[in-house]
RNA sequence: GGAGGGGUUCCCGAGCGGUCAAAGGGAUCAGACUGUAAAUCUGACGGCUCAGCCUUCGGAGGUUCGAAUCCUCCCCCCUCCA
């Protein structure tokens, strides 16, 4: 271990449990096994988990070996707890198909070459109902209930389901299955970290060190990241959306981004920050992070290109290079409601003649009052509706 | 097993026989202002063949001219007792 590991290790991490023993896991001379556990149900990558899979591509470079479990056991399971939406049990084939889509994301930035695809099922299905109790029996209730949700959830009249219990300790379980020596995961999951330390030392095994990353805000600044609460970027997002969205956060926000996303060293964040701070534009800066992010995800030339498409739709007001090609069929008049309905513009028609009567549609650049307006077949138009929403429709006999 | 409380539109949460597509807040969307930032102001916020109609208030029945509101049964959640 050379003496500046333990500080790139350090850098971003919200708490590392233990540090010497992390130090000394470092001295052991051998590729350490370090671990993450992911959702098999949300194979969409957002750039929330991409702070712990930068964290993970740190350890490669290192030359430690990457554990990515797959934790399919519990997804198959399903957990119709509370209010939170149920999760739907998950197939084998579901399964199989979302590990693919994290392969295919994942290595736009681990090396495969580092990297373990790890499923839980492959030693959780062979485990006894009795081995399963006994497994449950190294923990208790109390030690369970100081996890922060169950607590809130628990005093403040909520339900917990008793399988709830259980994944913690299969989670732990997976640690001692794969004799994980680092495992790394969200502030959230910190008391399911533990548990795995606490299932390895009653495995006889060396527990592992946690360590958490801290959880990304959203694009809305409040809430973390997630695809149902609606505020994520996806890394599969296309370049322009992407760029739009990472343009929309707040300038705090984006200050964390850069501590969190970006691969520029913490000197050249610390003097953009300083030039916005002498008054230099926070947009600048701003598209600085946005060009680094798609990039990476798309390759610097689509970066180049979102960026300058910004400034030309945005700034200059223009139309993207390139719109969507909308198809309807008609032999008849449409109305626009319906045209915009059909098209996906709007989710409703309801939707649509309350967009007309405030003002958010244009055809052809034309704002457009009249929510009974007619659109004849054989025309090709360009509808907008508000800023975003954008698409040439042309209605064909 | 017993007693009590509760399930309302995306979320929280009022309503407790007509004036309820359902107060208020949040989220969201649109317009204005901008840097597609924040803040602010304005408006919208179930659907449709849209000044009218249709479907919503855990589920199924019932009472009533009329039910989110009353009754019956059922499902689910919480609290306390056992």
């Amino acid at each position: 271990m050379r003496a500046d590991d333990i500080d790139l290790i350090k850098r971003g991490a919200q708490e590392i449990l233990v540090e010497e023993e992390l130090v000394t896991k470092l001295r052991l001379g051998r590729p350490l096994r370090i671990k993450a556990g992911f959702d098999p149900t949300a194979p969409d990558l957002h750039l929330g988990h991409t702070v712990l899979i930068n964290k993970l591509r740190q350890f490669q470079d290192l030359g430690h070996e990457v554990l990515f479990l797959i934790g399919d056991f519990t997804g198959m399971i399903g957990d119709p707890t509370g209010k939170n939406v149920t999760r739907k049990p998950l197939t084998r084939n579901e399964v199989m198909e979302n590990a693919r889509t994290y392969k295919e994301q994942i290595f736009k930035i681990l090396d495969p070459a580092k990297t373990e695809i790890c499923f839980n099922s492959a030693w959780m299905d062979k485990m006894s109902s009795a081995e399963l109790i006994q497994l449950a029996a190294k923990h208790t209730v109390a030690r369970m209930l100081e996890r922060d949700d169950f607590h809130k959830r628990y005093t403040g009249g909520q339900p917990i389901a008793i399988h709830e219990f259980l994944y913690p300790l299969v989670q732990g379980y997976d640690s001692v299955a794969m004799r994980a020596d680092v495992e790394l995961g969200g502030t959230d999951q910190k008391f399911n970290l533990l548990v795995g330390r606490e299932m390895q030392k009653a495995f006889g095994q060396a527990p592992q060190v946690i360590l958490t990353m801290p959880l990304l805000e959203g694009v809305d600044g409040v809430n973390k990241m997630s695809k149902s609460l609606g505020n994520a970027i996806g890394i599969s997002d296309p370049p322009d959306e992407m760029f739009g969205k990472l343009m929309s956060i707040s300038d705090e926000l984006m200050w964390r981004y850069f501590e969190l996303l970006s691969f520029k060293g913490m000197d050249t964040i610390v003097e953009l920050k300083r030039s916005v701070a002498a008054g230099g534009n926070p947009r600048d800066a701003k598209f600085e992070l946005a060009k680094e992010i798609v990039s990476r995800f798309h390759g610097a030339a689509k970066g180049e290109d979102a960026l300058r498409d910004f400034i030309a739709r945005f700034q200059k007001g223009q139309l993207p290079e390139e719109l969507p090609e909308i198809e309807l069929v008609s032999r008849t008049e449409l109305p626009i409601a319906k045209v915009l309905k059909l098209s996906g513009l709007t989710e409703s028609t309801s939707e649509a003649l309350r967009l007309i009567n405030q003002g958010a549609v244009r055809i052809d650049g034309e704002r457009i009052n009249d929510g009974s307006l007619q659109i004849r077949p054989g025309t090709v138009q360009v509808i907008q509706v508000g800023k975003r929403r954008v698409a040439r429709v042309s209605i064909v006999v």
